[in-house]
DNA sequence: GGAATCTCTTGATCTAAATCAAATACCGTG
DNA sequence: CACGGTATTTGATTTAGATCAAGAGATTCC
């Protein structure tokens, strides 16, 4: 698990300059932070770490898309977040676990950073603006947490998805020909792991967008053609 | 909003001594946090601090019980979590905002102290082990949500009660003969808003349990009799 | 290129829990 | 202690969405 190698071409600096943990730092600093670093180029659908284990690393995401589940004892499998490129996980010290509380697998091939956890305090000592911006990061994802709380408590199925569908266009979509495209393989089942509904429920409700013109989808593809009926859908006043 | 009074006799050192956040500190220090806290008393139900206001100041729980809830546009209430005696709460700081993301209501007559947020980054330079500590009460919480959100995403309503319940005797639980009591008034209402369900639901479980001698409740009152034969509804598994 | 495997769609049925509707119990207070 | 406001209980009805069931496309793998 949580295998690492060692690059085969040396990192460049220019990598880390733009992410927010990294941005106050000078390309010394940066520097010295990539030699610690090991890479690794994942397959969509790897697990980078699982739940319980020993939280050994932590992790950056410079490319692709990772996704953090929670297996419940019966083995239904619930969709927590999705780490958007540039982002940090796996941070338990962060948060003062020693365990990962999570499952984190990639949901597209995905390029990944990794250092050792000792490192943390490190980091966090000696990196300005490395702490406040990583638990900025925290603070929003936090946020989106209570978020889906709150709507899993109050809305309906309807509009959780439509919520989930604008929440990964505005993280990860990409423009294309009259609309938005989710740009990572995306199944019903795994938008039925996000919302808390079923394979069918979702599928129908696709469909009948599709009818109404507001989003067109084929097989682990969506693209959302009009977000702004969608945003509607959400029961968002204003 | 927040208003803070300056406490009428000069609070002593041992009241935050043994509070995880300030274990390490020597007497001088929590001196001089106490110096410049200013401390209040409560009623039940009164609003210490409301969302999307400023983040003027921090807080710490030292008796009572208050609750952080969300509210939609369509006026329904969520609780999001309850904060337990000696926990620190409306830390927005330590997350990067700089307006509180819930709002925080004293479930029970409360003390709370409060600091000036423009503090919080001497506390964290200057207190050994004070984020640290701070961060892994953020880290139980994160926590605690994450569990929250697959529960209604798996579970079904006896299921959510039953975790509910048995999360708030853990954390406020007090013995009374023949077992727990959850030691602030609690209402069907405040249970069906933390679980994402109906009062009336939450009112026929109850009253299913109290037959089956589960739980035996009253007005604003909740006393588990038998714990172990809850967790079992809860579907835990071993 | 055909078999096996995923993924998606759609109809029919069922059910947990919401909603609707009243009645009842409890509490503080003037 | 009667009154008004809060909580709670319980029955009847409704419904959103799960579950059951079956097929149809895609994709991958021999």
């Amino acid at each position: 698990m949580t295998a690492a190698r060692k690059p085969y071409v040396r990192l460049d600096e220019s990598l880390l300059t733009d992410l927010p943990p990294f941005s106050k730092l000078s390309a010394r600093e940066i520097r010295e932070i990539l030699d610690q670093a090991s890479s690794r180029r994942y397959d969509e659908g790897v697990t980078v770490f699982e739940e319980g284990f020993d939280a050994g690393r932590f992790f950056l995401l410079l490319d692709g898309y990772v996704r953090v589940v929670r297996i419940t004892p019966e083995g239904e499998q619930v969709i927590a977040l999705h780490i958007p490129t540039g982002q940090l996980f796996g941070i338990a010290k962060a948060l003062g676990h020693d365990t990962y509380p999570a499952t984190a697998i990639t949901a597209a091939e995905s390029i990944v950073l990794s250092w050792p956890m000792h490192l943390w305090d490190d980091f966090v000592a000696r990196y300005d603006g490395f702490a406040t911006e990583t638990y900025k990061t925290v603070g929003t994802r936090m946020k989106d947490m209570n978020n889906r709380v709150v709507e899993m408590a109050t809305q309906q199925v309807e509009q959780r998805i439509a919520c989930a569908i604008l929440r990964l266009i505005n993280q990860t979509g990409r423009k294309v020909d009259g609309g938005i495209e989710i740009d990572f393989p995306i199944t019903r089942q795994d938008l039925s792991e996000m919302t808390g509904t079923t394979l069918h429920t979702v599928s129908r409700m696709l469909s009948a967008w599709e009818k109404q013109g507001l989003v067109s989808s084929a097989r682990k593809r969506i693209t959302v053609l009009k977000a702004h009926e969608l945003v509607l859908l959400t029961g968002a006043r204003g």
